[in-house]
DNA sequence: TGTCTGATAATGTATAGACATATAAACGCG
DNA sequence: CGCGTTTATATGTCTATACATTATCAGACA
């Protein structure tokens, strides 16, 4: 039973904070209560009608909090039953995908980069698998070195769907890597990424200057537009200078925080 | 102007999906047009008066979606300006932290784990700057070894932070791993992954059963519990055989697949 | 004992109306 | 023409109400 009113955000930690609207604050109260274990894993929170009665609040509010923890993957609704906290807190993270020439910027260094090599031509077995393609069909095939200063930071090998992005066929990409862009000109709907550590072969390691055999980061990304392929690359960074950084803060708080 | 109502999912692309409530539709509606290009970046959408009109729905039903939409990171509102496509689509990907059992298990191969060593002392000056911790305190020193069938499948190196978990210290972690052992006794708030490649060293190669300088991928995650550092640990996966895999599709449907 | 069948409690969705608040744009004034 | 003031507008939040949907539970019935 909740039979306290909302603290209103009186001594709540820091002081100053935005008073924050009704549903705000009730939401954070839930959210304490779940992840101070007060409300463990499997236990019934208050059904809507509790909820309304012990904040003194409409019902519809009570719901938007509701819907949110659910939406955030903190709570399971379910008709009848009621809601419940999680079992298995939900252990995703958010990866920011970044601009190869911000991620360079932001360690205040000069960027440039070279297009190394430029094909058109009929996709073939290897690139069909690659791009996830199920007909063959004119493909545009690159590769691109990013520097930050003199020394190389990434090798981009990429294949771009011509039948997707037919504009494509026209850029030389000397001013905006293929990267950037692809990100301006085609709004993509989803995408896969695959990480994974890689020893340089003899042609990676000649054009990022490392020695053969060196560990690599290696990202690749498929990206589709309503369920056409655009784009596949494969972004190999040399040895231990690059990091991937992930954040995860619970559900609801995070989204919130846009920039 | 939108004229025009909604095609009620009528001939919309697959037949015999779910009729869907009045707002999913419309938010459905708007993101097509968002990703369609139909609407830029940059773009002014209706204000919720003019699509509560074109739509003829009720505004709060508009706000919700408009809400949602914002939350997502699609687009931007501005009191009294307007709502705006967002400049750069939110380019983030969720990862999914599985737990090593989980993803051994997942291979169809039988697993294993063992303690290799355990250490129960105060934090020196290397663990108060891996664990983020202010003021130096008792640590518990873990490392395991994961094992798909008969080969070394992870290396886990981990201190937690027996000040915040006080409950490690008596566990032996025979039954659980550590890292399985905490996700079901700490609720952590907030985690930060580092993600890269490296060579192994003499020791994890030596565990590993790999030659040393084979590459490696490297994950580093720290978690706290409302500011406090939890535990962290480092999980090295040997040569080409893991991947990490990250997904992302438009914000709002994502989420809304919540199983 | 097992199964079918309602009643019921919970969520899910939607509406209309109200007031609050920030702010872009129009206005007035020196 | 520049600058403060007002005004109108769009979003932000909340309420009270209504009806739909559905899964659970209890009781009837075989």
């Amino acid at each position: 039973m909740l039979k306290d009113k909302l603290p209103v955000a009186a001594d709540s930690a820091e002081a100053g904070t935005a008073p924050a609207s009704l549903h705000q604050r009730i939401l954070a109260d839930i959210e304490q209560r779940i992840l101070s274990g007060a409300w463990p894993p499997g236990h019934r929170i208050p059904s809507e009608h509790e909820l309304t009665a012990s904040y003194g609040v409409s019902r519809m509010t009570v719901n938007k909090v509701l819907t949110q923890l659910a939406r955030g993957g903190m709570i399971q609704r379910r008709r009848k039953a009621g809601s419940f906290v999680m079992r298995s807190q939900s252990r995703s993270a958010v990866l920011e995908i970044q601009d190869i020439r911000a991620e360079v910027v932001a360690l205040g260094l000069p960027y440039r980069h070279e297009i190394i090599e430029r094909k058109k031509r009929r996709s073939q077995r290897a690139d069909i698998e690659a791009l996830g393609l199920d007909a063959p069909g004119p493909v545009l095939q690159l590769s691109t070195l990013h520097f930050a200063a003199a020394r190389p930071f990434c090798l981009e090998q990429r294949f771009i769907n011509l039948d997707t992005v037919p504009g494509a066929a026209n850029e030389s990409f000397a001013e905006e890597a293929p990267g950037a862009w692809l990100v301006h000109h085609v709004p993509w709907t989803s995408a896969e990424h695959r990480i994974r550590a890689a020893a340089a072969d003899a042609d990676t390691a000649a054009l990022l200057k490392v020695k053969r055999g060196t560990a690599c980061l290696v990202i690749e990304r498929r990206t589709w537009i309503g369920g056409k392929p655009v784009t596949f690359v494969r972004l190999s960074y040399p040895g231990e200078g690059h990091e991937l950084v992930a954040r995860f803060s619970p559900s609801t708080t995070t989204q919130q925080t846009s920039e």
